[in-house]
RNA sequence: UCCUCAGUAGCUCAACGGCAGAGCAUUCGGCUGUUAACCGAAGGGUUGUAGGUUCGAAUCCUACCUGAGGAGCCA
């Protein structure tokens, strides 16, 4: 019986009769030779049919096979320079398990397309090169996150999805009913349930989705997005800083080590990743504002950055930017003030070079439970909803910190795209909900 | 929610007040080393929807629908 490989196998067969199952990806014929080219979702092999090598109403099948149908093709496998991969198959054999039909062919041609096309068929688009490219380094940055904190000390901790209130605004939650006649809210950020657990295990992360009903439609945004947010008891400002940075410096140059082909793929200029070292470039937020006048920008002290503000700043560097202090009146109100600024809070965002912007926000939060309380009835916010969480500073209260890193921005920004819809198998945006 | 732009063949686009067009895809034919192969031929249209202006509208005007880019908000 002839063993049956995957794609990404045959270099090991080489001069060894395999089969390998697939769907054909396109077709290159010339009289009596044909060159199907095969992927099986490990890669994509160019295969050789010459009609004198398998029988003849074999070799009228598949030269007349139609894009993504699905086939085994057996045949030796042979290195051959002319071939992309650097091997192909001579084969011998074909059976055919489906010929998509020519009066309904499939739609995604080896031409170009519009987004909106592409983005209603998102379930075929995924067979795509290119978004092979991109789920695979997505898939490296998840496992390379969760490496990153596994070996650090951090405890995996997950926090609800469904939450009873409001972390941050409740203008951008999206609402379900919860049995009888309760509310329940999907969740935008396991940051508070994390607080109780770092107070329980030391230092803890969580991972999942998080959803945000928010009206934006940009190339930054979706309404459901992955979250990685680790959270550290006896940490401070500074602490949150450091890891932040060497968490960034871990996750690039693993997907710099372990997914060079893909990045090639996608055509991303990889010189610029290399240069994601550390010490990342540290400015306040004070600094800047002034940075940003200074280069033409209208902001003023007080608001939060503009759209073209976070390119501005990190056009002028080469490496991510750590910009801290924010004011304190634009931030959440866990936010811990800074002692010798009250105006100013201890949060940090992580600004990704390249015009990305920011991808990750954090800070050290509120311990004391007179400050807390005084910050909850400021933002009018329900005390008793806050019962439980004022409780984590009555029982043994310590500094502590973290932050959040939304993966798809991470994603979009080390595989260079223009947005931040490719990221995902499934985007969920403002306006599109399916497939 | 607001601003800007765009909807023409299955796809990507052209025609911009006067005959509805090309490339790719599909079908048929040719080619024994192709690399988004190439060459020849065929089929394929309610120009997003509704109304208006005009001798005449894909083209100009109005409304609506759909999408994209951006703003605000954010990771």
């Amino acid at each position: 019986m002839t063993k049956r490989i995957t794609i990404s196998q045959a270099a090991a067969f080489t001069g060894q009769r395999v089969e390998i199952p697939g769907w054909l990806y396109n077709l290159r014929k010339s009289g009596k030779i044909v060159f199907p080219i095969l992927r099986d979702g490990t890669g994509m092999m160019q295969c050789v049919a010459m009609k004198n090598n398998l029988p003849e109403e074999k070799f009228e099948a598949l030269k007349h096979l139609t894009q993504e149908s699905s086939l085994i093709v057996t045949g030796v496998i042979r290195e051959e320079a002319r071939a992309a991969s650097g091997f192909e198959m001579d084969v011998e054999d074909v059976q055919i398990i489906q010929k998509v039909s020519e009066e309904d062919p499939y739609p995604i041609t080896p031409k170009e397309h519009g987004v909106d096309f592409l983005m209603d068929r998102r379930h075929l688009w995924l067979r795509s090169q290119r978004q092979h490219a991109i789920i695979r380094v997505r898939h490296e940055i998840i496992k390379a996150t969760r490496d990153y904190f596994d070996n650090n000390g951090f405890t995996l901790v997950d926090t609800p999805i469904f939450t009873p209130a409001a972390c941050e605004g409740t203008t951008t939650l999206f609402e379900c009913n919860y049995f009888d006649d309760e509310k329940a809210y999907l969740t935008q950020s396991g940051q508070l349930y994390n607080e109780a657990n770092a107070m329980a295990f030391g230092k803890v992360y969580c991972f999942g989705p998080t959803f945000r009903a928010e009206k934006s439609k940009t190339r930054r945004h979706l309404t459901e997005f992955w979250m990685v947010e680790p959270e550290m008891a006896w940490a401070d400002l500074e602490d949150v800083k450091r890891v932040a940075e060497e968490f960034v410096i871990y996750v690039v140059g693993r997907v710099l080590d372990k997914k060079r082909e893909e990045l090639k793929v996608l055509e991303r200029d990889t010189s610029k990743l290399e240069l994601v070292q550390g010490p990342f470039v540290r400015m306040s937020y004070t600094d800047a504002v002034k940075n940003l006048q200074e280069h033409g920008s209208n902001i003023e002290w007080g608001s939060d950055f503009g759209g073209g503000d976070e390119t501005i700043l990190t056009q002028q560097f080469d490496r991510p930017m750590l910009v801290d202090r924010f004011p304190t009146a634009i931030k959440a109100f866990y936010m811990q003030p800074d002692p010798e600024r009250p105006e100013v809070a201890m949060g940090v965002d992580v600004l990704a070079p390249e015009g990305y912007g920011e991808i990750i926000g954090g800070g050290q939060r509120i311990h004391d439970p007179e400050l807390l309380l005084r910050r909850i009835k400021e933002h009018d916010l329900p005390q008793e909803a806050f019962d439980w969480y004022i409780d984590l500073r009555k029982y043994g209260t310590v500094p502590h910190g973290g932050f959040g890193m939304g993966i798809e921005r991470c994603v979009a920004w080390i595989c260079g795209l223009e947005h931040v819809r490719e990221t995902i198998a499934f985007p969920r945006m403002l306006y599109r909900l399916r497939p």
